[in-house]
DNA sequence: ATCGCTTTCGTAACCGCTTTCACGGAAACT
DNA sequence: AGTTTCCGTGAAAGCGGTTACGAAAGCGAT
């Protein structure tokens, strides 16, 4: 059953009466080789089951064939399975092109940093950021000519390669959504502003209000920070300054969650009383109840495209940053 | 700032003024060699920055430095960030050894898998695998000679080297704190008890009672499959045939928020009429209402764990498995 | 001073794959 | 028919480390 693995080209080459080179150029798809002996190098190769030798090649050519995912262990991680699931699509993609997928997690900040070390020793052909903290890493390894994609959208240096969910699109879904129930007094609950998703969250829900002539009223807007509590802490203050709420958009579901706590506190009711739409269909908007209409974000299509970017990046064609659509998953709050 | 990547032994062989076998030598570890050099070559190196070629270093000694770790996409990876949490473990300890994960997620089924030809290929070291669905291959690849390590308790082929949480003192942990309560009579909603984690929740939970000579009726049982679903059923399975249940040990979070549901859905409240513990302390537990009692995993300990079993493996080192302790997290359900 | 043993070093041969280069023959051109 | 491309091919030189082997040096004993 199990074949000696101390195949080599030279084993392949003799069997297939080629020599080693010609055995290479088939590997590799080179055109330039008789059909005829190509043929019997393929078949030799398939009989015997020969797999190349990664190292070997790698030293070779300068390619390793690997692509590094890093993600900071400073966030979220730990709870939330958005960034296994955007790993898996990349993990997917660069499969299917016979590449590897080299998983780093850790500090990306340049000081304590034990990133750096691991990409700049050649170890690997390009990588893929979720999420940093300090891009000066980012900017850093691209200048020293490393091939990076950015999944999510970068906030200082814009010219980075990124793939990244429509976060516009899907607030002015949702808002959409909201305004169609004929609710008129719609309240959001951002996520970090600072950062381009919040921000961009922000946008889309007030685009609708704008393109619809209406005024967003600051009292309607409560910021939060993406957890649970800051859900809840903003859900009060937004009824605490408003009397006539009747829906609210959160820009996360954590955070929706949250403030659904804090609208049944009140002895409110949900969807009856207030409306409430979340961001990202994650597991809670499925397990509260009721159950949480959202948005949903193709998570592992995102980190497909990051993927992609990268391939076409290390190909040489121009690749251009990419958005995803989402889509709006109704269910009981509204 | 940004040194030529073009370093190899030879530029720091000539600048310390020593052979490039003797920079090997310093840099391997290899104690056979004059302090004085030695104390140049170090300087040299960091002087310059020089950072190995994994490929060239693989080519020559036949190991990458590489662990991959295996997850079935089949599996729960989208919903539950279980898995990437251990998989931050086990990357944390590799890097303390300087060696790298490669990630691998697929189908890790013998037919479909494409998981075996990226392991076959020499590339990694060894393999880490997460809850596989068919362990045909991964007993064809330690066969092979592949160190391969489980994060999980294996079903069939005990003989695999893993790490794992310990399920039964976690449910006798529960348990034990339901009992301390005062609740008299106690069900439990159970996983899937063909697969070992169930099977192990179920046994500490049993076995609690059996210690104090207490019998568990059947009826007092309900199996679910782990999802909010399964456990919603099952709850309302257990109401249906006993009148007296005043608490509930769920062999997981999410299936505790359903029994939760299917209680509050026959107007009984938590934990004033019935008292519930879930198991894994997973996000969900915090955003419920009321927050769940449940028991805490070390989970990015497990994957920690997993990957010290792997290293010790690679150093011929014996390796046991090994059990990592749970604790009680007390929150509103009791 | 010589011999024998140990310890430290450097030379050079690999590890397995890629790629340049030169060669020979076929095809295309004068 | 002679000459010039053009192509497929194999020999061989790397890619950047590691390590077997032998030379050299240090040391105590004779």
């Amino acid at each position: 059953m199990k074949t000696q693995n101390k195949l080599t080209y030279t084993q392949i080459a003799r069997e297939a009466g080629v020599s080693e080179a010609t055995v290479s150029r088939v590997l590799n798809g080179d055109v330039r080789v008789d059909p005829e002996r190509a043929r019997r190098v393929q078949e030799t190769v398939a009989k015997l089951g020969y797999k190349k030798n990664r190292a070997a090649s790698a030293l070779a050519t300068g390619r390793t064939g690997m692509i590094a995912v890093i993600i900071d262990d400073d966030l979220s991680i730990f709870a939330d399975p958005f960034w296994a699931t955007v790993t898996s699509g990349v993990s997917r993609v660069l499969m299917e092109n016979n590449m590897q997928t080299l998983l780093i997690v850790g500090s990306s900040s340049k000081k304590e940093g034990n990133v750096p070390n691991y990409l700049d020793s050649g170890t690997v052909d390009g990588a893929i950021f979720f999420q940093v903290h300090d891009e000066e890493i980012v900017f850093q390894l691209a200048q020293e000519g490393l091939p990076v994609v950015m999944a999510g959208t970068p906030d200082i240096y814009l010219q980075f390669l990124h793939a990244d969910t429509d976060n516009v699109g899907g607030a002015k879904q949702a808002t959409q959504h909201l305004i169609d129930r004929g609710h008129k007094h719609i309240a959001t609950i951002t996520g970090e502003v600072e950062a381009s998703a919040g921000a961009q969250r922000l946008a889309g829900f007030l685009q609708v209000h704008m393109n619809l002539g209406r005024e967003v009223p600051p009292s309607m807007i409560a910021h939060g920070d993406y957890t649970h509590d800051s859900g809840f802490a903003a859900m009060n203050l937004l009824l605490d300054r408003n009397e006539n709420i009747d829906a609210v958009f959160a820009a996360n579901d954590l955070m929706a969650i949250g403030a659904m706590a804090a609208i049944h506190d009140r002895g409110l009711r949900v969807p009856d009383d207030i409306a409430l739409v979340g961001f990202d269909d994650s597991i809670v908007a499925q397990t509260a109840r009721p159950q949480l209409t959202t948005i949903r974000q193709d998570i592992v299509g995102l980190g497909a495209a990051a993927a992609e970017l990268m391939i076409e990046q290390l190909n040489g064609e121009d690749a251009k940053p990419r958005l995803l659509e989402t889509s709006l998953v109704v269910r009981e709050t509204t």
